[in-house]
DNA sequence: ATCCCTAACGTAAACGTTTTCGTGTTAGTA
DNA sequence: TACTAACACGAAAACGTTTACGTTAGGGAT
């Protein structure tokens, strides 16, 4: 087991200085031709690969990206991270991930460990608990110790940085359009709390699209799912949500849903009571997933395009860490939605 | 914008030296508690917390593991990260991640890019384009650096390190026998090409399954999708050579498919042609993602358990870091799977 | 007064780089 | 011959820690 080799022995071996290794590798001319070609070889020969976390120390910057999410098995946040890893490939990054679980505890440890030095920037996704706690501090004091922060989809508007999200509430309001088009009579949501600040903007589409065709929202035909426990048993409950909203409103024949899980759910609820998609139902679901494209029927969907979002969070952060202007401008960006039509709707 | 404090600073500020600083915060008990007490209320006051990098420079250890991956959007990889991340997280360690896409050749730079120093091991899958060239040189330089290795699900048998693998000839002699059982009399099996090691295994398992009860295995029912390509068109592909199968084999009553999609798939074509599942057909698939969950019928299926292979995967790598010896014996633990039983087997 | 011990702190090396600023040798020029 | 310039290289500092090993001052014992 040959340990890895170091500036240090290289010197040592060809019997020269540790700076004259350096400049070598490095092709500096002020090494003579002779002894670049030396102790490039030798390199060669013993697969020398400077020490990135001594260039880290050196040059204080890691390059690496620290995105820290609520979960990762989930199709948006993976799909977005795939976005993150690319352009930073690219670009000579690193990306290194923490997982809050929705947990504001989690969030905080996880910042406080990656922003001790180990990396360069954040970008991150708030999650649940925080967002019902409105505690910030964290990421105030990450910010305010220069560690730059880009926030993507779930964002707040207390923080002063660069935010990727998407255009949920025009995404809502096409979604639901389309069912007024389609000639849907009662359109229903399936949405979460207002404190998921995606949600509230899609369910505010929602009634906005329906003002838009004169048409009054109904209470009745709005659920909003308490999603704080995650529980095995999580889906029966959805499922029986949806099943009330059905049988106590037989005349639903459009559903938005704020999500994709949701969307199917409708759809097995629909499945049980018998009725034809999209002859007597129509569905649309937010979120472009592998459920969405393999339903059966498959899913007409509001497309979030994650990997571009990530990708634009990359981009964003990436200029920020290597632009020498302190320009302390925060910038917003809006990757735009897509209404992908499938079999869910006619 | 106040930038990190540093020990340096303290000790500036406080007119003390370095090292009595970094003592006073170690609660080292050759410092006076008067002194003691004062750095510390001024480390808090200054939310002082140390440099990782300078740490892992120090240490020469980094209390980072490095998980290298074909890709991330998808449910069995993000399902094992979770796992992988959550015992890290508890021992202290944090997690970065490489994708490979599938290529030889961003496995081998993504390796390159971590092995020099940014962290302390590796737990991967290898990539179909590695396990086609058979090409394991950049696997073999690592673990001869010192750098431990811990492979899961597609592993190879040249490399010496720690494995964590599924039973999946077990696995899938378990989902074979229970059609058999269930009375199918034709079984056919859609599995990947058999450099893909579990691809091949898994259909070991079949064809095992398949002769314990005397039924010899036909070659006509064995469809061995190409999967070399992940184009846009590829679910075509897929569903017409599965399409083709049952044409020309319309008396298929059980199908077995080597993972979630390809099972999918199978149901869809199923329902083209107007066959009940699972009255007329059953089918069954492997790993337990959300498709197989949410699928209408929902999708027999044997589950791979990602999470614990994850979990697992990282204990046997936390473990060999933080073991002083330098036993070179390599561990293999399998981790047993569990046919999961729904609405499409009878 | 001398010796020694101990408490409390400082010095310096080390981790592996890069880079600035010497410094010594050689060759060229007047 | 003397001076300068170019060349090739080395020494040392710096990044932020930890820690083995001084060093100093004071006090108690002899």
């Amino acid at each position: 087991m040959k340990k890895k080799v170091t500036l240090k022995q290289i010197a040592k071996e060809l019997d020269v200085s540790i700076a004259t290794v350096s400049k070598a590798l490095r092709n500096s001319k002020e090494i003579s031709e002779d002894t670049r070609d030396k102790v490039k070889a030798f390199a060669k020969l013993y697969h020398y690969r400077p020490n990135n976390i001594a260039l880290s120390l050196k040059n204080r910057k890691t390059k690496t990206i620290g995105i820290l999410i609520p979960e990762i098995v989930h199709h948006f946040f993976s799909k977005v991270i795939q976005g993150i890893e690319e352009v930073a490939n690219k670009k000579g990054y690193n990306v290194i991930i923490g997982l809050s679980n929705e947990s504001f505890d989690k969030e905080v440890i996880n910042m406080e460990m990656l922003a001790n030095g180990s990396i360069d920037g954040f970008i991150l996704s708030i999650s649940k608990e925080t967002l019902l706690k409105h505690d910030y501090h964290h990421f105030k004091e990450t910010i305010s110790q220069g560690m730059p922060i880009v926030m993507f989809d779930r964002v707040v508007n207390e923080i002063a940085c660069d935010k990727v999200v998407v255009d949920d509430l025009r995404g809502a309001k096409k979604a639901v359009i389309k069912l007024i088009e389609n000639k849907c009579k009662n359109i229903a949501i399936i949405t979460t709390m207002d404190y998921v600040s995606v949600g509230k903007l899609r369910t505010q589409g929602y009634i906005e699209a329906l003002n838009e065709f004169n048409i009054e929202s109904n209470p009745n035909l709005i659920l909003k799912v308490d999603d704080k426990l995650v529980s095995e048993d999580y889906i029966d409950v959805l499922e029986k949500e949806i099943m009330d909203l059905f049988l106590k409103n037989p005349d639903i024949d459009g559903v938005f849903a704020v999500n994709e899980l949701y969307a199917i759910t409708v759809m097995k609820v629909a499945r049980k009571l018998g009725k034809q998609i999209p002859e007597e139902l129509q569905i649309i679901g937010f979120t472009d997933g592998v459920l969405s494209r393999h339903a059966i029927p498959s899913l007409t969907t509001v497309s979030q395009h994650g990997n571009e979002m990530g990708a634009v969070a990359a981009e964003l952060l990436i200029e920020k860490l290597e632009s020498e202007s302190e320009d302390e401008q925060v910038r917003a960006v809006v990757v735009e939605t897509e209404l992908i039509e499938r079999e869910s709707t006619k």
